[in-house]
DNA sequence: GTGTGGATTATCT
DNA sequence: GATAATCCACACC
């Protein structure tokens, strides 16, 4: 049986712990008892105060934020759109104001209570390569804001195994190309072969352009 | 596969 | 009144 990450493991800079969520384990328990959980395989930083993307900077602290200057360890979800969900692991000791936002997970228990979630999914990864997607697929909302993830219905369980740095890529955050200088800094860390990232390496799509045209 | 535009509303100025 | 840490449908290659 997985273990718990403690609440301690959380108290480091979001930057140094984001890429150490990657191959962890989150964990949804419905009211009615069924788990609903799945390999965490894209994360960003956004490092408070002083990063122009993130929801704390300049010190910012309206109700939204609240949870964000509470100890590491505690959930932030924020409404976007009009209409999503994302769900932030808050990072960091009280009142300094810093996230890892989860990006995407690998689906691996409740798929069929993912699908009823998510019936705009076709593949299996659309069930939960996006932010908003994964707060729908897992019944995240705001009733979970500012929970403690040790102490909640949402947790995260540690890796079997610690992933590999070289299993471990990391490219410029996205939806932040408002925040200046900080939307290119290169906050977003995923694992490099996973299908189940929410977009591919810009990389690939290169690649596609000097692929040969094909010759009969 | 890529790119574009519309949806929809809490939150903040 | 403007904005937003997004998603989806659709057009086109």
């Amino acid at each position: 049986m997985a273990k718990k990450l403690p609440t301690d493991f959380f108290q480091q800079a979001s930057d140094q712990l984001a890429p150490q969520l990657l191959g962890a384990t989150l964990v949804r328990v419905l009211p009615s008892g069924e788990r609903l959980a799945g390999r965490i395989v894209e994360v960003e930083a956004y490092l408070g105060v002083g990063d122009r993307a993130a929801h704390t900077f300049g010190g910012r602290r309206t109700e939204r934020v609240e949870a964000m200057y509470l100890a590491g360890g505690h959930a932030y979800i924020y409404f976007v759109y009009g209409m999503h969900f994302c769900f932030n692991v808050v990072a960091g000791p009280s009142e300094t104001p810093q996230a890892v936002l989860v990006r995407a997970i690998e689906p691996i228990e409740g798929l069929k209570t993912m699908r009823a979630n998510r019936p705009a999914a076709r593949a299996e990864r659309d069930l939960t390569n996006g932010p908003g997607k994964l707060c729908q697929a897992l019944q995240i909302d705001r009733e979970l804001n500012g929970l403690l993830l040790t102490k909640s219905p949402l947790f995260i369980e540690a890796p079997t195994a610690p992933l590999p740095a070289a299993s471990i890529a990391r490219s410029p955050r996205i939806g932040v190309d408002y925040a200046g200088e900080a939307a290119a800094w290169p906050l977003r860390f995923f694992v490099k072969d996973s299908a189940f990232v929410s977009r591919a390496p810009s990389v690939v799509s290169t690649f596609k352009k000097l692929r040969p045209t094909d010759v009969g």
